[in-house]
DNA sequence: CCCCAGGTCTCTG
DNA sequence: CAGAGACATGGG
């Protein structure tokens, strides 16, 4: 067992997982713990520190972005002079922009359509309990989430008993071409208007997931996904008249380039933090 | 009963 | 191309 030592003030463990960007998380005695593929951490703060504890450090510190230096994108944004960006990057300064897993969060944005958060938890955790490999930890067993097979294999009353919905048949869809070669991994290094078009030819990807998917799980930045929250924010806080999704990803990636998914994080945020 | 949730698909004009 | 409904599920 590892345990690492951050500053906390570009690293706040709570605004991170709470912003809305990944879903397996849950608290843990004095933070959370974290599942991302077959690994766990503890993340916990103590005044002006962040500690992370686990098996896994190397790769926990490139999962939490660790390695950026997010000082100058938060002051890229204070940068703007925009009154409502500034309030939001003060806000969510300690805010990383996870480095998830592909395939993870192709799946988990799948479901996440037409959902709520909480919601989103629940299914994928049911899912992970039914099929998922069963791992144990000082901090308790865990359950990966499943691979495309075992997905594959789980009977139709499994699938609603995990309260998917609709989705069931979209994450099979996708499960069945994976299982028939299609490799998502291999997007990697396409550029985000190629990763865009494959993206979004999976039945159940629409314009918001396949941004939601290029940002967090491929963690191209200059990447900007537009939902209930963002669009609220452009037309509120932005003047803007446009109405189709697309075109208002546009507006925000030549406004903001390649600091957009940065500042859609803080700005989603912020606009959240209003009401709830 | 309604409405909503980090939308997408499909059909229609 | 834009617009309207349908879509599973659970919480308020």
């Amino acid at each position: 067992m590892t345990k690492l030592t951050y500053n906390s003030k570009y690293f706040n463990i709570a605004d991170t997982l709470l912003c809305g960007q990944v879903f397996r998380f849950k608290e843990y005695k004095k933070g959370y713990t974290v599942i991302s593929e077959d690994k766990i951490c503890y993340v916990y703060t103590d005044g002006d520190t962040t500690y992370i504890e686990t098996d896994y450090p190397e790769y926990f510190h490139n999962y939490f972005d660790l390695n950026n230096n997010y000082e100058n994108i938060v002051n890229a944004a204070k940068n703007f002079k925009n009154e409502i960006l500034i309030k939001a990057a003060t806000l969510g300064k300690g805010i990383r922009i996870l480095r998830q897993n592909s395939i993870e969060a192709l799946y988990h944005f799948i479901i996440s359509q037409n959902n709520n958060i909480p919601r989103i938890k629940s299914c994928i955790e049911k899912l992970s309990e039914k099929v998922g490999q069963k791992k144990s930890s000082v901090f308790g067993e865990y359950y990966v989430f499943p691979t495309p097979k075992q997905i594959l294999s789980l009977s139709d009353s499994d699938l609603k008993e995990a309260g998917l919905g609709y989705r069931a048949q979209y994450l099979k869809e996708l499960s069945n071409s994976i299982v028939n070669g299609l490799d998502v991994c291999e997007y990697k290094d396409l550029s985000v208007e190629k990763l865009y078009e494959n993206l979004t030819s999976i039945k159940g990807v629409g314009d918001k997931v396949a941004n939601c998917v290029i940002l967090f799980g491929y963690h191209k930045t200059e990447s900007f996904p537009v939902d209930t929250w963002i669009e609220k924010i452009y037309r509120e806080d932005f003047n803007g008249t446009i109405k189709n999704r697309k075109k208002i990803t546009e507006y925000f990636i030549d406004l903001f380039k390649e600091n957009a998914g940065y500042f859609q994080q803080y700005l989603f945020y912020y606009k959240r933090s209003l009401t709830n």
